[in-house]
RNA sequence: GGAGGGGUGCCCGAGUGGUUAAAGGGGACGGACUGUAAAUCCGUUGGCUUUGCCUACGUUGGUUCGAAUCCAACCCCCUCCA
């Protein structure tokens, strides 16, 4: 019940002095103002800040996914940001293990973590566990989503049920994506994924150690800006990064080749998009991705804190104040 | 001035007499979500006193039991000819 704006005093947040938070979380939409606001906090923290967003850990993608430049950074380190190649197929998993190895560090450092970033499953993974699976071979994955692409969604999935109802049942036929998973996790394990997801694993951080808050500004404040960031990006040379993307030939459906913009500003370099209508189109894209991070804020972060201002300021107030009832000082 | 094409819901666009509040797409809005998650997928989208009523296919009028669909006039847009 950390969600209601400010918390009054003696509520079930404060006066536990034996739990100690060692980490601040702020999630929250594309473009509105995480990144500054993790600076600052870390600055009066003493804290490190690592990535929980999962298009900023490509090194190719430093314009296109917003990373924080050198001089953003304040001299505090940062983790987990722009670490793997675009040829990578990085993942939820190897993101909580990437985390998980920078923040046992500084806690045996004791020094706070300040963990930023807008995907929400990576949050979700950290703070209420992900299940442990095996990875899946490459080879067995391309069989999967060779097959997908062959039969399509309806019956592979129909082909899943016959052998893995339990997971089956719970995706959609025409979930493709998710239909792909299953298929690949019970080929390579012989156990269905819903067996896997059953076992539950215990968070690295739960939220109850941490100091969750999401911003959630005025929408069109928001889209505003999103429209506005993508024209920064450009001049800031957008193009040039797809550009040199596109020079190494990876496969469209690795992960950053479908980062906010990149599919657009592909085909406009291809010829087949003029560059108003690409960006017109990378800007559509990004505010429909901002509605769903929005979805997923007011949906599954129901313990957060939500901070609705747009104001760094007010935001930071809001913050200490929830860290000072909590007895921690800056 | 002449010939032809066209004006449809927030936008694009199909529809040429009834089963059309009007296909499809886009946008917008709402939602799902345990390893591609900036992904993938689902729903809603004229109004209301909601088994019905009202408003709506450029405008006005007409034909018809019945019109977005047929006719007339007018307004606007595009192409070609002068």
């Amino acid at each position: 019940m950390i969600s209601t704006g400010t918390t009054p005093p003696g509520s079930s947040t404060s006066g536990r002095g034996s739990e100690h938070r060692t980490a601040v979380l702020i999630a929250g939409p594309t473009a509105s103002g995480k990144t500054a606001l993790a600076v600052a906090v870390a600055e009066r923290l003493g804290a490190e800040v690592i990535n929980a967003d999962s298009m900023q850990v490509y090194r190719d993608l430093a314009i296109l996914s917003a990373q924080p430049a050198e001089d953003e950074r304040c001299g505090i380190p940062h983790h987990l940001f722009g670490h793997v190649p675009a040829s990578a197929a990085y993942s939820a998993g190897q993101w909580l293990r990437d985390a998980r190895a920078v923040l046992d560090r500084l806690e045996a450092e004791g020094r706070m973590a300040v963990i930023v970033g807008g995907t929400g499953l990576y949050f979700k993974a950290l703070t209420e566990g992900l299940s442990e699976i095996p990875a899946v071979p490459a080879a067995v994955r391309e069989a999967a989503r060779a097959r997908l692409a062959q039969s399509g969604p309806a019956a592979m999935h129909a082909d899943l049920a016959a052998r893995d109802p339990d997971s089956a049942a719970a995706i959609r036929s025409s979930d493709g994506q998710r239909i792909v998973r299953a298929w690949e996790v019970l080929e390579a394990t012989g156990r269905p994924l819903a067996a896997w997801q059953a076992a539950a694993a215990a968070p690295r951080l739960p939220l109850s150690r941490a100091v969750p808050v999401v911003l959630t500004p005025p929408r069109d404040w928001l889209y505003a800006r999103i429209d506005a960031r993508f024209d920064t990006m450009m001049a800031e040379g957008a193009l040039d990064e797809v550009r040199a993307l596109a020079a190494q030939n990876l496969s469209p459906d690795l992960p950053a080749m479908r980062a906010l913009g990149v599919p657009d500003l592909l085909a406009h370099l291809r010829g087949g998009l003029s560059r108003a209508d690409a960006v017109a189109a990378a800007k559509i894209a990004s505010r429909r991705y901002a509605k769903r991070q929005m979805t997923w804020a007011r949906t599954q972060m129901i313990a957060w804190k939500v901070l609705a201002e747009k104001e760094n300021d007010k935001r930071l107030a809001s913050i200490f104040q929830f860290l000072c009832e909590n007895g921690l000082t800056a």
